[in-house]
DNA sequence: TTCGCTCCTGAAAACGCTTACAGAGCCCGC
DNA sequence: GCGGGCTCTGTAAGCGTTTTCAGGAGCGAA
């Protein structure tokens, strides 16, 4: 034991010989009392845990990867973790992986095609056992470094057209749909979009078939200057609700692609003198706590973000241990009604709003 | 050629070996021209990318680490990702380390110590070549755990208290003064804190100190009821707010942990009845990109979420290329002065009179 | 032309673990 | 009492790279 101590000390770290050594037995006989417990007499499993935990044992990543062709880890390819929609998808997936005793690791790329691919690739080489994937629109590039039995899910949505993987999200254009005919329930008919950034983005692209087909259901059509797409973020939003404002004749209502443009929307508007909802309805798309509880709180779309992150775990861990998956069905979206939305104000007397 | 193709779909993919057959070389030259390109003639150099390209070559991430002893991954343990201002910090993080050529594994602790024992015991399992902590008060089973040879750094404190990891980031305490002294140069005498969990969280305290610190210089004192600990949700700052504003003296100004206690003050304040800045002052503590723009945009102290991040993955990436890394220099934490923060409103009607 | 150096390349030994495979007990039934 | 079958442990062969070491080729100088 003292001998066994020294060469650990010497060489930095414990092995799976030092505990075998430790224990009395052969290595092959630690590394099934710690992997499969069942498979070795309760006596010995005792003693070799007890070696373990005594030489603080941890076992070396790389090689139980190499050896058994499998590296515990899955990988997650996001746009970014910068907004907390994604962050909480990330975290729930990752607390939900490490009760599966899976490690994560974390590719972002930042909504840019090139940093996609190479983030793929590198999950790749690190041999992650299956990738979470956000929406199903990839390079082909992409698509192609995919091996086609690496376990993986694609969320955000229901169903991908012509992409093979299971889906684990709701319907983003369905669920535009609904908070657009919420506006037209309220009897707007003069709809705008702040929309996001369609190419490349199924997501957004949804969004805007959905609010286009309830428009169309009420017999409108929704196209520039009505429709801005812009990059998620609040200053986009601003801008372009600002653009919207000075239309000769501006919307009654916006809805947006994703929370972050509508609160932008909500900053322009009062920066504008326009009172939300009274004078203009905003509808967002995410549901972000913080603008849950703004001032006016935000109606928006519920993205079960915690909820996808859980089920993609799960359904990646079946995958990766050869067990049948849940079949993933459809999340819900739904439209949560708060104080951003009223029915239009009534016509005004002049087209031009009285401040600016 | 074809031979090679047919072993590696037999396999599933491209090995080291199938690069050197298609290349005519050995696997070591591979290796060399693939991972150092300078020590390899060019034309062996270009016969064997050219290979790996054609071949699909990615690499075994797990037989290198083993081989090479280093994973060429690092480590982030975090409280959690669901909070942005830790999102943003590990999004840069992350970047920063793909462009070191680094993968990012994360770990998230839930704000619980065994969580946090066994993320950093997956870490050190997966082989980490080196570990971002955030905050320097761990268990100390925690500190036990780390390889005391193994890069790490702490983040979000300028420096901590036997400690001998390099810490990058801001002082929390001298920020947390600052605001506060804002606060009194504004008149305001009975000052009251939501504070985050001190316990196990030495940037929460280390904020309470600091208004505790400005509050001294005063002659004023902080102690419960004006000090709420609570956990850092917009729920748990309302209801903190809530109970100061029951208070038979409540409090004209209240300096929050951070911004999610700091708008869960703010909703409490509104539903109150009270208008924010001119009958309470309010102030946070991250500056959150959504509380910027609110209304009143918040008054709060930047947190360089994102550079500490950038520092990070530099200094870690320095260290385990085994260089000399930057001086960690510490970080501004500037007050940004905003919306809710006003003079004391004068006197009310009711209470009996202060005390000048 | 030959010797000595330098620069490159190849052969082969790790790296630390998993996992067939086979051997050794052991119990039970006949 | 003995053989057969079963369970449990040990032996050893990889897993796919990196890296050390040594050999070989090429070049310049004598």
């Amino acid at each position: 034991m003292g001998e066994i101590a020294y060469k650990i000390a010497v060489r930095g770290r414990a092995g799976i010989r030092d505990v075998a050594e430790a224990a009395g037995v052969s290595v092959a006989t630690v590394s099934r009392a710690l992997n499969k417990p069942d498979s070795v007499t309760p006596v010995l499993r005792a003693r070799v845990t007890d070696a373990a935990r005594r030489l603080g044992y941890l076992g070396n990543g790389a090689a139980r990867a190499l050896a058994s062709r499998r590296s515990g880890a899955m990988g997650a390819l996001v746009p970014t973790l910068d907004n907390p929609i994604f962050a909480a998808c990330i975290d729930a997936f990752q607390q939900r992986l490490d009760a599966h005793g899976i490690s994560l690791l974390v590719a972002s790329a930042g909504y840019d095609a090139a940093a996609e691919t190479r983030g793929l690739r590198t999950l790749l080489q690190r041999g992650v056992d299956g990738i979470l994937l956000v929406g199903a629109a990839h390079e082909p590039e992409t698509w192609a470094l995919l091996p086609p039995d690496l376990p993986a899910v694609v969320t955000w949505m229901h169903r991908a057209e012509g992409c093979a993987l299971p889906c684990i999200g709701f319907d983003n254009a369905a669920a535009a749909a609904r908070i657009t005919r919420h506006l037209l329930a309220l009897g707007h008919r003069r709809i705008g979009m702040i929309a996001g950034l369609a190419r490349g983005n199924d997501r957004a692209a949804a969004r805007i078939d959905g609010v286009r087909a309830a428009l169309a259901e009420a017999g409108l059509t929704l196209a520039p200057p009505l429709l801005a797409e812009r990059a998620y973020s609040v200053a986009e939003g601003s801008a372009a609700m600002a653009a919207l404002l000075a239309l000769p004749d501006p919307p009654t209502a916006v809805v947006c692609g994703n929370d972050h443009l509508a609160f932008g929307a909500l900053v322009a508007a009062r920066r504008a003198g326009l009172a939300v909802p009274a004078d203009l309805s905003v509808t967002g798309f995410d549901d972000l706590d913080f603008l849950a509880h703004g001032d006016p709180p935000l109606t928006t779309v519920h993205v079960p973000a915690a909820e996808m992150g859980r089920r993609a775990a799960d359904h990646l861990a079946a995958l990766a241990a050869g067990k049948e998956p849940p079949p993933p069905a459809e999340l819900e979206a739904p439209v949560v009604l708060r104080g951003t939305t009223a029915p239009p104000a009534r016509r005004r007397a002049t087209p031009r709003r009285a401040r600016a």
